[in-house]
DNA sequence: ATGGTCTTTGACCAAATGGTCAACTTAACG
DNA sequence: CGTTAAGTTGACCATTTGGTCAAAGACCAT
């Protein structure tokens, strides 16, 4: 009887491996576009090419395998936070941490979107994550940040305001895709993104010269 | 026949304005919260305290009520950034700005969230109006700003990205509230969010003394 | 080949959902 | 009042959707 599919390292079978990540794939497709009252089983089954009797084998039902993407998302999510190094040159670690955030974003954006839209409707299954390993992650963070703030060398600024910032202009390319699409037609977006991030917390961040 | 009820000033009697007015209100809850696709008939029947078929009568279809609201958010939602005044001092106006979007999004984050979802499904039906009216103004405020870097009045950044950059650590706060929480539960997020975004775009902004 | 396990699916279900309609109730007004 | 138009709703309907199940296939070790 194989059931407590909410696992992580996948049945041991070639066959099981292979349709478990073809479901995943598809069904991030169908819940970051559509979010998860607005995917259906049918739509996963079809693009992944199995039917939806099929897919129910390989999961127990719609929300296990919504759960089961979010679980995966957060370990990826949270891993640039997770490199912040309190030894490390202040304003350097927060730029590669920006820069590290901006990438993601662009190479995941349908994991950035599923995310988005699980945090919009108010995160019903996911606070958990948030409450165990997001907070305790950013608490860390902000300590270190506040650190290097008493230390003189960046600027005094509230460290978990900083870190929302950060979030919110980096995903704000995945996630808002479709306006930033509209509004800068021809031009290279995620280029002058990278750019515009990098002086903007430089300046924020470089300390006052006194 | 009472039909083109797109129309915007509502029917002309007085239960034809109430119930207009009950169901946008109960709408508004339910979009916000679960997305065009999660949100049904009978949610928003019960929240406004009225029958389904009821709501049929006074709207041709969910969509028209979507739509409806969609309509009505684009207003509210493009004032702040018409009122950036070219004649204005440039730190201040777009301060300003900042200051109203962010009041904006505290005040109105059932809107806000409304606009991220419409936004993150790939934005189905609000695509002409992001076109036909946010565009044009957004190209319009784009020129203001890159007058006043070309007159040395702040440094010289993407006036795009500097916008992109506003909406997302403005809406930020409303969108992503259900994890705000949980990273700041005791404190006072949107207090330290308008001391923060000051302090981030004067930084941005001032131009370097040469 | 053969038996047994793993995988797949067509046919169904019950519940939910957007929408309709005819009948009923209430407001408006001369 | 009485009559007409406006407003309301219970009963329905067709479709969609998450999920089940028994039977049929595919796979695999012996």
């Amino acid at each position: 009887m194989a059931e407590t599919a909410v696992e992580d390292g996948g049945g041991r079978s070639r066959i099981q491996r292979r349709n478990r990540a073809l479901i995943k794939e598809a069904a991030l497709d169908v819940f970051s576009q559509h979010g998860y009252r607005g995917a259906t089983l049918d739509q996963i089954a079809d693009r992944a090419g199995l039917s939806k009797p099929n897919i129910l084998y390989y999961f127990n039902g719609k929300e296990e395998i919504h759960v089961t993407l979010l679980n995966q998302l957060m370990g990826r999510w949270l891993a640039p936070l997770r490199r912040l190094d309190p030894d490390g040159e202040p304003l350097d670690e927060i730029l590669t941490y920006v820069h590290r955030k901006l990438k993601m974003s662009q190479k995941y954006p349908r994991e950035s979107r599923l995310f988005a839209n699980e945090i919009l409707q108010g995160a019903p299954r996911i606070t958990p994550h948030l409450e165990g390993d997001l907070k305790p992650l950013v608490d860390a963070a902000a300590l270190t940040i506040q650190g290097w703030i008493d230390a003189g060398r960046i600027a005094p600024i509230d460290p978990r305001h900083l870190i929302f910032s950060i979030w919110a202009t980096t995903q704000h390319y995945a996630d808002f895709e479709s306006q930033v699409g509209v509004l800068m037609k021809n031009r290279a977006a995620t280029d002058g993104a990278d750019a515009f991030l990098t002086t903007l917390y430089t300046r924020l961040l470089t300390p006052d010269p006194k």
